[in-house]
DNA sequence: GTTTTATCTGGTACCGTTTACTATTCCGCT
DNA sequence: AGCGGAATAGTAAACGGTACCAGATAAAAC
């Protein structure tokens, strides 16, 4: 079944038959109305192979991302896909698992596949996959890297923004003894959050002490084992900031092991709001960053690179905003330590 | 850059080179080793597009599955990926969000990408759809559905199985009022976990009532609704087994809202393992279905009907087990109800 | 020494589209 | 009537590989 059997079907030229299909020419409505009754008949679809082949246009963009099991990623991937196939294009994602070294695979299998455009929502970045992309004048769009160029857009994530909320907040509530955990500190999205806390507590004048930083891995176990660490402190804090919501997660478990009780004893803020987030005991206070926004921004650049010929990048900033339930309240006085 | 580049740099024909690449026939070492340094001196790798047109395998399979937001995909996802590159083959999945409708969008994808095979991990089926994947001698594996024939294989998890043990553990704990929250009953997975639940409760000879039985949505707020309903009870269940663990999840969140205590007042059990009910507050007892077992299981028979030209499905048989962790406990005696 | 066989290589017709480039028809206009 | 130009439709050359067929060479068998 192809497109020489339609032709021959409905009387015309294959020519007409893509024509059709396409609506890239003008055909009259009386032959336009005869092929189409015949692929309706026939049950005809173009093998997309052929048509890669032939217009040089894969009608497909490229997703990469860290990790699909990192729930973060669903929801961006949902999202960037949905807008996608409504605009007629298709979408092949590729996870890096973390490891710079796998984004060459995972580019190349871009460029394999003739995608029209790439979208990098991974932190983990090699520079130099950038030229073989750009080299071939595919379309890119990044995540917090600040380069922007020919066919190259950019997405940045006010992190600082939503540092400086959560630090306000707690600060209003009487927080003075405040921890971060941290994620993996080879990712540059992690550094930026990081050095916004300290930058944030230096304005609110809190006293911002090293012996408060800990270091996870963005999954839950690293925070579960960065706040058993906090726990040991002689002083400990009364409240955590976490990198990210799965961080945070991992610490209130550690928290709830040891008796303690969020908020009354420790508030926390996570960063990200998963949607389980919302349904943790208690259901966490958390900075949001809309991943359908990302999905859409992303989308948006790659879209006006690859079909409206705007050849010159973008430069996004996506606000994020602080989502107050109830992991946060009032600090604790530390004039008594129950656990010391 | 394409293979006659290649073959002209290394003097030799394009028949050589893609030999070379395939391996589909002898070559000599000599001309091998010119081919092969040239294809990495200019960096080439072949258009799969063309390949494909040209072979009529695309070396890609389709993974059919409802809703990547949900946390059970995921790790299928992923782990099918994984175990498909290994083998030289890559995935394009597409979601169906759970409308039986969406499904035909989603093979007439797959038709139009030439899949070598497709896993359809759904339990939402439309039996017209096998036909015209059947049709065109595309091999299939399917979840639940019992169908197996030429290039159809089956996985058929135990659902029953799992239930006998939940409730063999709960009945050991001394619950005899136990309730049930199902997921959207279209499902035919759903109804057979139901239909094990209500032969489970029997063969135990524990009484079984319409009372005790709600209706989710699979989702976390299902869960919740359900489980407020079943507070509501004059007599209130000692135990709760959902059908999923999103459900159970939604259903403690209601439990500790209404200040009842999991696992001392109500118990409860999941069904799925997903990562995170390994860390919910406390961790939910669950009815682990692996999915890399899964995965592994679709891939194999997907593998075995495009490569190795097994003509016959296979009909696998997925156990499922039961994890105890700590929302399951002693039957708390029902002569007094804190909220009678 | 000739035939057979195996190994290696080149030539080229596909695969199923798209897209120049042409060819035809039908207008309106001078 | 003759002409220019839309509007339609057809022809055929790409696109970048694969794979079949055939030729050439070398090794093996007789």
């Amino acid at each position: 079944m192809n497109i020489r059997e339609v032709a021959k079907k409905a009387r015309v030229s294959t020519a007409t038959v893509s024509r059709v299909i396409n609506g890239s020419a003008p055909v009259s409505e009386d032959t336009a109305a005869r092929v189409r009754q015949v692929i309706q008949q026939l049950n005809f679809y173009p093998n997309t192979h052929a048509r890669t082949l032939g217009s040089g246009r894969s009608r497909m963009y490229g997703l990469i991302i860290s990790d699909i099991t990192n729930p973060f990623f669903p929801e961006l991937v949902k999202s960037f896909e949905d807008i996608a196939v409504e605009h007629g294009q298709e979408v092949i994602v590729a996870n890096t698992d973390y490891q710079p070294k796998r984004m060459e695979t995972c580019v190349r299998r871009m460029l394999e596949r003739k995608v029209d455009g790439v979208a990098i929502m991974t932190s983990e970045m090699e520079m130099g996959l950038v030229e073989m992309l750009s080299l071939r004048g595919i379309p890119m769009v990044f995540l917090d890297t600040g380069v922007v160029g020919p066919r190259c857009s950019n997405i940045e994530i006010d992190y600082s923004g939503g540092i400086d909320q959560a630090i306000e907040h707690l600060a209003a509530l009487g927080h003075r003894r405040i921890s971060f955990i941290t994620g993996p500190m080879e990712l540059k999205s992690v550094r930026t959050r990081y050095e916004a806390f300290r930058k944030s507590m230096e304005r609110k004048g809190i006293p911002f002490s090293q012996e408060l930083v800990r270091h996870g891995n963005h999954r839950i176990d690293g925070g579960q084992a960065a706040m058993g660490q906090l726990l040991q402190l002689a002083e400990r804090p009364t409240a955590v900031v976490a990198s990210n919501d799965l961080t945070a997660i991992g610490a209130m478990g550690t928290i709830h092991e040891a008796g303690l009780d969020v908020p009354k004893d420790i508030s926390i803020i996570g960063y990200d709001d998963l949607e389980i987030s919302n349904f943790t005991q208690p259901p966490l206070t958390t900075i949001r960053v809309s991943r359908s926004e990302l999905a859409t921004r992303a989308f948006t650049a790659l879209f006006a690179a690859s079909h409206k010929g705007e050849s010159q990048g973008i430069a996004y900033k996506i606000k994020v905003n602080l989502i107050i339930r109830q992991t946060t309240g009032i600090a604790r006085t530390s004039k008594k330590q129950p656990k010391g």
